[in-house]
RNA sequence: CGGGGCGUAGCGCAGCCUGGUGUAGCGCACCUGCCUUGGGAGCAGGGGGUCGGAGGUUCAAAUCCUCUCGCCCCGACCA
């Protein structure tokens, strides 16, 4: 492809909209341009990259049985009412009316849809299993788009499903997915986790995400080096550090506007270690009050599985319930559910009197009040793993791609069931699984970048090879050039040679911002000694080669 | 949806606080010519603006006030 011929808008500054690394390199170096919040266009070299990782997609999924179709974008309400989705999902379905004043909306994801499909033509266990997928435009009513293409309402998603008789074959399907996912990330180029996940809405059991660390990830993930326990933070378990147990006898210590942890912490010069956190929470069943030890926080989601709804009690709620006002609340003489974490059991603690400017020293859990204990702190950095005991990481994260078992939840409803060879009529077991290569790209793009630009990997850049004839005006290098080009491209590599009559300058600059792996750059000097030079992206090495020898370095590089 | 920031030429910005400096400015990009060709050159000339929009205050508004739209960031949400 010549450069000149080809839409690449590259910018020299940095856009003020971007702050992302991925987003600011995407729209610098021609690859996307944005129409309005979460809506993006793919111009030609970006275009490029996304149908390369589809194919690498393509190519995994038949590789495990997966057969592609394509499902519509619009869909009547009907579907998402029997699952009962259309109530559940709030303001982030599209919503619509046809011209008959029929309902509708735009798919947000396709279990639905294809659970419909399936209900309709599957009807016996020899029909089993199936798995089935698409690439497929999916719409979404972000409360807040962001960070480019990372979080956009318009996306492109790889969702697949499996239909299979019980959940050995379920788990079977799954396990394709996990290696199938395996390979498709390596073959990005990207560094990624595997991580038990919140199956959240989706229902089901089990999920698993897979994440691309990066700092520009919403998500937080933990990590344990020794026995590989890896997790999102909305789930993750972990050990807080231990503490010397203190042989404190119970007294009441006078701790005058003292209320918060750290004020209580730094008056009593004790580490927030030592003391117990009780928090005011009004679940749908009343009052309910939670404990975690002071150097932890609360784990909201983890408490909504065991309580369920909550919110914070109001400062006035707390006077009324406890009977003395936030920061001297204690975990004793309540009638209320008590909910604590499982790591405070062990120890003797400070936490409030339950009496205006006093904290309590010397209590033991278990003996001076009991509660229900649970692990519902948030896992950090510095704890340790729950499963070896080794020290955990903590580190932020893109979520690629995940994988759910969804069981019956979609079969049910929409009435997808097969017969058995009992001849029992028995719903189909379902997974659910989804991989956005936009994110991919981003991805790739936050963990291969210098301060020049992007360095992708050969195997979704736009093109292998970028061709820099550095003087347009020098007839030996124009032919050289289109020689090499030619011969390149005869071979089946991706060429791009940058034919536009510009100074060598701009030319390395946006060759650096592209981020093609490979350039051969084609300079009067060397070309009188018959010599051009290859140049890798990354490295910055440079060998000079005579123009014969490049097609053979190119093919083999190093 | 809560909090914050920003809308001035294609892009990046100054001017706004404290209204009036004449035709609203600068850099880059763009057009013409010359020159130049190994890291976003140089010289000369040139084109391009509803100052996001509406209303208001005023003799006078990019500047002050009200409303509104858009975009970004933090949080909430995220099937």
């Amino acid at each position: 492809m010549q450069f000149s011929k080809m839409f690449i808008p590259t910018l020299k500054e940095i856009p003020a909209d971007a702050e992302a690394i991925s987003h600011i390199l995407m729209l610098r170096a021609g690859y996307v341009r944005q129409l309005a919040a979460g809506l993006y266009i793919y111009l030609p070299l970006g275009l490029r990259v996304i149908e390369k990782i589809n194919k690498i997609l393509k190519e995994e999924m038949n590789a495990i049985g997966a057969q592609e179709i394509t499902m519509p974008v619009l869909h009547p309400a009907e579907i998402w009412q029997e699952t009962g989705r259309w109530d559940d999902i709030g303001d982030e379905m599209f919503r619509l009316k046809d011209r008959g004043g029929r309902d509708m909306c735009l798919g947000m994801t396709h279990e639905e849809v294809i659970t419909w499909l399936a209900a309709r033509e599957i009807r016996s266990y020899r029909n089993l299993p199936q798995i089935w997928y698409q690439i497929q435009t999916k719409l979404r009513d972000e409360a807040r788009p962001k960070s480019g293409v990372l979080r956009t309402r318009e996306f492109l998603m790889k969702d697949s499903y499996s239909f299979d008789a019980d959940e050995d074959g379920l788990e079977r399907s799954y396990q394709l997915h996990a290696e199938a996912y395996h390979k498709i990330f390596s073959r990005c180029g990207i560094k990624f986790y595997m991580v038990e996940s919140d199956p959240g809405m989706m229902g089901g059991a089990t999920a698993h995400e897979f994440m691309a660390p990066s700092p520009a990830g919403e998500d937080e993930i933990t990590l344990c080096d020794k026995c590989g326990y890896s997790a999102n933070i909305e789930l993750a378990c972990s050990i807080p550090k231990k503490i010397d147990v203190q042989d404190w006898t119970f007294e009441e210590v006078y701790t005058p506007e003292k209320r918060t942890v750290q004020e209580v912490s730094h008056f009593l010069k004790l580490g927030p270690e030592y003391f117990i956190k009780s928090i005011l929470l009004i679940s749908d069943d009343g009052p309910v009050l939670a404990l975690v030890r002071g150097d932890q926080e609360l784990h909201e989601k983890k408490l909504n599985r065991i309580i369920g709804k909550h919110r914070p009690a109001q400062k006035e709620e707390v006077k009324d319930i406890i009977g003395v006002e936030a920061g001297f609340i204690g975990p004793m003489n309540h009638k209320m559910r008590i909910v604590g974490d499982t790591y405070l059991k062990e120890g003797i603690y400070v936490s409030g009197a339950n009496k205006p400017h006093y904290h309590t020293k010397g209590i033991k859990p278990g003996k001076d009040f009991d509660a229900e204990w649970y692990d519902i702190h948030i896992a950090k950095e510095g704890d340790f793993c729950h499963k070896c005991n080794a020290p955990l990481g903590v580190e932020r994260a893109i979520e690629i791609g995940n994988i759910f078992k969804l069981g019956t939840k979609y079969s049910v409803p929409l009435k997808a069931f097969y017969l058995d060879k009992a001849g029992q009529e028995k719903p189909i077991i379902m997974g659910s699984y989804g991989i956005g290569p936009a994110r991919i790209a981003a991805a790739v793009i936050e963990q291969n970048n210098d301060k020049d630009g992007i360095i992708w990997p050969t195997s979704i850049a736009p093109f292998d090879v970028e061709i820099l004839p550095l003087n347009m005006k020098d007839t030996k290098t124009v032919e050289v050039a289109e020689k090499l080009y030619k011969d390149l491209t005869g071979e089946g590599v991706g060429v791009l040679i940058d034919d536009r009559d510009e100074r060598a300058g701009i030319k390395f600059k946006d060759a650096d911002l592209i981020g093609i792996p490979t350039h051969i750059i084609i300079g009067e000097k060397n070309l009188k000694e018959g010599l051009v030079e290859i140049k890798d992206r990354k490295t910055r090495d440079v060998v000079k080669v005579t123009v014969e020898e490049v097609a053979e370095k190119v093919k083999t590089p190093g």
